[in-house]
This record gives structure tokens, sequence and C-alpha cells, in this order.
DNA sequence: ATGACTATACCGACTGGTCGGTATAGTCAA
DNA sequence: TTGACTATACCGACCAGTCGGTATAGTCAT
């Protein structure tokens, strides 16, 4: 069953949110996959690649999401709204998904650079996209940084802002990302 | 010998600076910082501790040189422009202690999110700095978000940006810190 | 001024536990 | 009969933390 590698891939994601990144070990994947350590093995030959595997589930996750919004959304400035409503996710049950996964793209950064590499592999592609989505590529890549920066503070649980400044930069990005914005 | 601390911090940050973050071992820091293992843990009790410490240094040189800068520009936005040159620190060769510092808080954070306490219990005066810096708060919050979003893929090595990029965005950001800054 | 004692700083062999990974024999559904 | 596992036992590298000991400089009562 080519489902059991999603299913591993969740439970690794959640195992690293409820236990801990520390705790993520491949004995607790299994457990929380209700399969057997040989089970986990079989799919993921070593634990590098499962890390691996879950930040590719990210970064699919993400230009999926991506891609839907922007089929309701061609006008300028679309890429980055979906960009913005994939990572901050402020609408959706996504916060479960995303939350995980994105605690699992940690796990691997921390481990060792080499495992994002399936996140920088992409990295050409979303400048080319930020460069190319109708407004100021500058104004584009700072609301995309920004978004970027609201993301991995939420993983970390650094709390930079509270619900009410969130909920308002948010918005301020949103309306950023129009080619007519104007400051003030 | 008070010293002796600081240099087994100085020594965490570059052996995780160049060994990785998964080869930051009590044994790697003695070595660095030319002690046995039992010096290191005579000054630090617990790699946790070692850890905080490394977090709390981070916390310390930035609002040095925060601060530092504000010396020599009072005017609004001056707490942001102060922060951009600290953490992203264009122009010196604080890049090395800054960068080597921020992997010590990556591997913090990966190791367990109560290790950030430091950062954490900060949050609330940077917050505040940062609302009554004398320009619109929301844009005041964007500015240090997207700074934070470039700063933290940079310790991640994922290539957002290449370098004229980010050299356009350092300065788009320096200009969005003045209150009459006006987007187009 | 000498011997007893204390504080500080540090050494490095060793222990104990964790965890990735391996091995093997067997189950079971399609 | 092959693919997808289960169950369990085990290996060995790695590493945080321990602990007995060493070195040195200073204190202080006699």
């Amino acid at each position: 069953m080519k489902n059991t590698k999603a299913r591993i891939i969740a439970a690794a994601a959640n195992v690293a949110v409820t236990k801990g990144v520390q705790n993520l070990t491949i004995d607790a994947v299994a457990e929380e996959a209700g399969l057997s350590k040989g089970g986990v093995f079989y799919h993921f030959a070593s634990k590098e690649l499962l890390l691996l595997g879950m930040v590719q589930a990210l970064v699919d996750h993400t230009e999926t999401m991506v891609q839907a919004h922007r089929a309701a959304d061609t006008e300028a400035g679309g890429w980055l709204r979906g960009f913005i409503r994939a990572s901050l996710a402020e609408d959706a049950e996504d916060v479960g998904s995303i939350g995980q996964l994105s605690v699992g793209f940690l796990t691997a950064a921390a481990n060792d650079a080499s495992l994002l590499a399936p996140m920088n592999d992409r990295q050409p592609q979303w400048r080319d996209a930020i460069n190319h989505d109708g407004i100021d590529p500058v104004r584009a890549q700072i609301i995309r940084l920004a978004a970027d920066g609201l993301w991995i503070n939420d993983i970390m649980g650094v709390p930079v802002l509270d619900a009410e400044e969130r909920a308002k930069v948010i918005e301020r990005l949103g309306h950023m990302t129009w080619p007519d914005y104007k400051e003030g």
C-alpha cells in the first residue's frame, strides 16, 4: 500500500508535535503509526529518508495549496496570496497538518541542513513565481519573508505577536499583494 | 575566571556552525574551547544550561547592538533600523558572531522549545519597542518579521534570495522604517 | 612561617542509557 | 508466491553526565 508511507509521515509529524522533537524516534513513530519498527524500516530505509519525506510532504502541501488558490485567483499577487494562506492558514483545519509538517521541517533543519534539500530545490521556482507575480518584486519578497518569519516564530513558539496583531499583520500582508497598494 | 563561560559559549557556537548541529556534543565543545569535558561541566552543569546560555548570549548580543545603534539614531524607526542591522549585519564581521550564535538558537529550538525561554522572555519588550517606534505598528511588525524570515532562512541555508535581491530587500526594509515612507 | 584547610578550576576514565539499524522467523491477504 | 508486513531479540556507536582525583592560590590560627 502506497498509502502507508503517507501514514508514517503523518505519524512522525504527530509525534514531533505531541512528544517533542527530541522524542521523534523510530520506535515512537512506529507506535503512533500502528506499525512495528520493522514495518517503518520497510518503507523508509533510514531515519534520514523519513525526515526527507517529511520535508517533501511540506513542500508538496504548500505547492498544492498555492495551486488550488490560484485556480480561483488569477490576478496579480495571486501566488503570494496563496502562499500566505498556505503557510499561515488562518482559516482552516489545515492548521493541523501544516503545523505538524512544519515541526518536521524544523527537526530536519536541526539534524542536518542537507535534509532540507527538497525545500531548497524548489526555491528557484518559488523565487521566480514571486518575482513575476505582477507586483514590485522587492515588495513581493518582503511579503514572502514576513510570512516565513511569522510561520517560523509560530513553529518555535516565540510569542512575537498577540492574536490581534497577528490578524492585522496577515490582513496587511494580503493588502500588500495587490499591485495598487499604497502605504499609509 | 568569569571569562571561561563566554569562551565555552563561543566554542559551542563555533562547533555548531563548523561541524553541524548534530555534532554539537560536550566533547566537541570541550575540545574547541581547549578544555576537558569535566571542565565544561564545571561551568555548565548540563547541556541544557549551555544551550540556554547560548540563547541568552544571542538575545544580549541583539539588544546590545540595537542599543548601540539607537545611541546614534534617535529618530522614529530607529529601533527597527537597529534590529535590522543587528540581525542581518550586512556590514560587519559581526556576521561571524551573530551567525554562530544563531545556529545555537536553532539547536536549542530543535532540542526543546523551552530552551528558547531567554528569547521568549524578551518578546514583550521587543513588541513594545516595535509598537512605539514612531511608525505604523503593523508596518513595523512586518519589517521585523521580514527581517526574522531572512535571518532564519540564512541560518537554515534555504536559498530564498540571491545576493542582489537580498541587498535590495534589506535596503527597502530600511526605507520602510521611516515614517514618511510611501510605497511605489 | 609552617601546616591545616578551603575554594576554584579543571582533568579524563568510566557508566548507563538511548536509539538507529540489523537479523530472523513467521503471518496473511490477494 | 509475492508483497506487506508482525514480533522480538539483539548490536554497537554515541553521548550526557558522574566521580575521584589533581593543581594552585589563598586564608589563618598557632
